[in-house]
DNA sequence: TTGGCGACTGTTAGCGGTAACATAGTGTGG
DNA sequence: CCACACTATGTTACCGCTAACAGTCGCCAA
């Protein structure tokens, strides 16, 4: 029996219980407790008062009921467990520190059908506005974002039509730019190393990207592996060892995250394989963990942070054209670091 | 204008526009979309129809006032981004899954006055459970928890006195264990590296055990080292090479958790320190990175997947005594890895 | 025929707040 | 000394949905 820290029988306190414990009617005590309106100051001490002696706790579902306002942006995400998107909920979360909105985070875990419910059961809140990952979505989806009559921004990526607002930047591009580096560095044996899922749009992007540039090089990609699951470190490692197995001669190997890249850059560094000359390596997000290992991995910067920021700005209404739909493009930098040949 | 993929003026839906679209009353279609009661089959499918004709998203806001009833669980946590609280958070999703609960994650940042806050945020909207990492809680954090009538779980630590239930390890122990093992293993100058955050109890728990096991073994630290902020990685690496500058004798290396292990690890391969003969390593947590790593951090698995589970299992009122607040203790093992002398 | 039961649908009264308006004091200038 | 503008507080009517209860209808046993 853990909770009988104060007297009565448990029932949840109501303005009711702190208006009666003040003498003021129950529109005095809300009045007090969201500062709104005019109230006198020994009123307002009096009520704060009771209600903190009382313990009392707003119920914000009657509030938003009656007032038809709701603090939630609802932001939607598929993962959190790869790095990413913590930084994002750092840049959306320090926007919205100071406008009185919360953000709340729903999981899709890539998955199209998993992103439906959530965003039903989301909106099923009445939030202010959704931010989301990607612009693929299902049908049902789109409709209930277009519907909802909130501000939507979809982030990460501006390859294709957004429902409303949009803030990210081209993978398409992005491969295509890492691509055009690397043949400039004169590697010409390529390969690849990606996810297994078939819903990271973006990092299929980033491969189409990718091989449009090679072509127009004339070159192709020699190989490519895939994985899903377990350690992404562990991952790239393994995923390296296949390709150099397979293909000796393969000069570069472009990885679609950080993560299964330094895996890969760990293995040639155990293998005492020469990089960047015999081979050189990149991958994509630009993430923190990348500054510590013995050498530094070619990548390109996601403007993680930045794209959770504009996001929750739009969303806040914190923008020059508050309410209008926006499409915003960041452009990532490609950071060379120590894996591709200088000339 | 992205929002006119219907007829009229914008206006949210009501049960009442359902209710209207497809002839019955408002009760019906409530009774047909919560699959509450009997409807006939013809009227649910006239309903079910109507709904997804408008693209009727239920308001769970009136939904919970009316009913009292609100499927959310709060989980509170200081971060995302340390690879530890993301599994927490898979474990308690996989368990709530099927329940019909929602977790709604709020991240404190280590900050017992952002943990109140968000505490008081998440409770106004009168969650059914609450899961908060932690056994430390300001007085005002307690007496909300334990006047809230709701299941409240303290995960991952259980040194200290819980509200109500609490899931999870002895810290001062699992410090304890390492210590013995390091100087069964015949270690005798051990330095410490760990978090800056004055408010990481837990970390704060491994060292006090950690150092009484020395001090029993008739030992004491030789030397300690602390960050903060900065990637986790590079710092390893940086205040291994401080300790190591300073004490050119030091023969074991405790670190507070994986992260920073690991970039000791990496900096005394780079350095081609003899590991573990020469100097031995170990963190904590067991996170899957250390997989991908040329050689195991010794490291303690915290349990983080079977924490989570079984918090929401405490909540979902899927343990044996339902309702009953429960103390549940999970043992770490210890995981040698290659960073230990064998003796 | 009548009563009763089961299957289905409707009515009523809130849930705990807040918007909007109403009302009670309080001073102020003409 | 009263009309008038303010300030401080109270009253009323919902917000959109659901619990609880109240029908209605068809059918079958007595």
């Amino acid at each position: 029996m853990p909770n009988d820290q104060t007297q009565d029988t448990r029932r949840t306190l109501t303005l009711r219980d702190v208006s009666e414990a003040s003498g003021v009617s129950e529109m005095t005590v809300s009045r007090v407790l969201r500062n709104r309106g005019d109230v006198s100051d020994a009123t307002r001490a009096r009520v704060l008062e009771a209600a903190r002696a009382l313990g009392y706790v707003p119920n914000k579902i009657a509030g938003a009921l009656a007032s038809q306002r709701v603090n939630l942006v609802a932001v939607i995400i598929p993962s959190l467990s790869n790095m990413v998107f913590p930084e994002v909920m750092t840049g959306i979360s320090d926007v919205l520190e100071g406008t009185g909105l919360q953000p709340v985070v729903g999981v899709t875990n890539y998955l199209p059908e998993r992103e439906e419910s959530v965003l039903y059961e989301m909106l099923s809140w009445r939030p202010s506005g959704v931010i989301i990952a990607g612009l693929e979505h299902s049908a049902a989806s789109r409709a209930m974002m277009a519907q909802a009559g909130i501000p939507i921004v979809e982030i990460m990526d501006i390859d294709g039509q957004p429902v409303d607002s949009a803030v990210g930047l081209s993978h398409r591009r992005a491969g295509r730019q890492m691509a055009e580096a690397i043949v400039a560095s004169g590697y010409r044996k390529i390969a690849f190393c990606g996810t297994q899922m078939p819903n990271d749009f973006r990092a299929k992007k980033r491969l189409e990207g990718f091989e449009e540039a090679l072509r127009r090089a004339g070159l192709s990609l020699l190989d490519r592996e895939y994985y899903s699951g377990g350690s992404a470190l562990l991952k790239g490692r393994e995923m390296t060892q296949a390709i150099l197995a397979r293909n000796p001669d393969v000069d570069f190997i472009y990885y679609s995250n950080d993560m299964i890249g330094a895996g890969g850059l760990l293995y040639c560094l155990d293998k005492a394989i020469d990089v960047p000359e015999h081979l050189g390596l990149a991958g994509f997000n630009g993430v923190e963990l990348l500054d510590g290992l013995p050498r530094r991995l070619a990548t390109m910067d996601a403007c993680r942070l930045d794209i959770g920021r504009l996001a929750a700005e739009i969303i806040a209404g914190k923008r020059p054209n508050p309410g209008k739909p926006e499409i915003i493009e960041l452009f990532p930098t490609l950071q060379p670091g120590d894996t591709i040949r200088q000339r």
